[in-house]
DNA sequence: AACAGTAACAGTAATCATTACTATTTAGCA
DNA sequence: TGCTAAATAGTAATGATTACTGTTACTGTT
């Protein structure tokens, strides 16, 4: 993979926030200071990035792609009434079951939890 | 929520199959049958029946939107060569850590695990 | 059993996220 | 400095999903 401004710029757009930003949302933190920056590039390098290990996608069920730039092993924990995605710092351990199972070869686990958030409640 | 024999087949079209099934699957696996069952119709109903609790939305993140029929807590696995959907049933259990954190009220809990499934492998 | 009111439907158009295409630019090496 | 392929910008196309509109059909009431 040779290197690009563009990816250094979408990289670091996503590692600086904990906000598990989407396509759209990194084509508008950087568009400001990089009037040509195409949304196409940022689709394609996010897929890229992720594709390297670089960052992690989650799908949250808003028919949205979220970037996370944590690629530390952690769950997410999404408010239903204001969407925001939250890190929830536990080792996701997968079962001794599953990993004892022949039927597949588990290489990788998501888990969100769904409900509503501090703000939220009150 | 008022009877129509449209969500009864739509229902029944999810309920009675293991391949967690996304719009597109279910129109097309009830359309020979009624001929003049509108695809709209389909993805208002499944998103009916999830809120009613009825089924229940998986979110791989292939974009599009799958169903499960069984709404006994439970994880899935993808495969990331076919891209099948396969239940596992374990108690997906939500850790007293979550539970007592007071920053949000935990509802749901989904879980999805992604690998190789056995004929992929061989 | 006919009536009224309204939820649900069929069919189609519109939306929105994402991907594909093409001509141009640029990283990186000889 | 020049070459070549990878990457980009800009735009068009795709595909899943939602919205709209006129029509149909549940269901409670006479």
């Amino acid at each position: 993979m040779r290197y690009s401004h563009q990816r250094e710029k979408i990289l670091e757009a996503v590692k600086s926030v904990k906000t598990h930003p989407t396509a759209d949302m990194v084509y508008d933190s950087l568009h400001a200071d990089n009037p040509n920056l195409s949304l196409g590039t940022v689709y394609r390098n996010l897929a890229l990035l992720a594709l390297n290990g670089d960052i992690t996608p989650i799908y949250t069920g808003d028919n949205k792609v979220h970037y996370d730039g944590d690629t530390d092993p952690h769950c997410h924990f999404v408010c239903k009434s204001c969407s925001k995605i939250i890190d929830i710092f536990i080792q996701p351990q997968i079962p001794t079951e599953i990993l004892n199972e022949t039927e597949f070869q588990v290489e990788e686990k998501k888990t969100i939890f769904y409900g509503r958030c501090k703000s939220c409640l009150a």
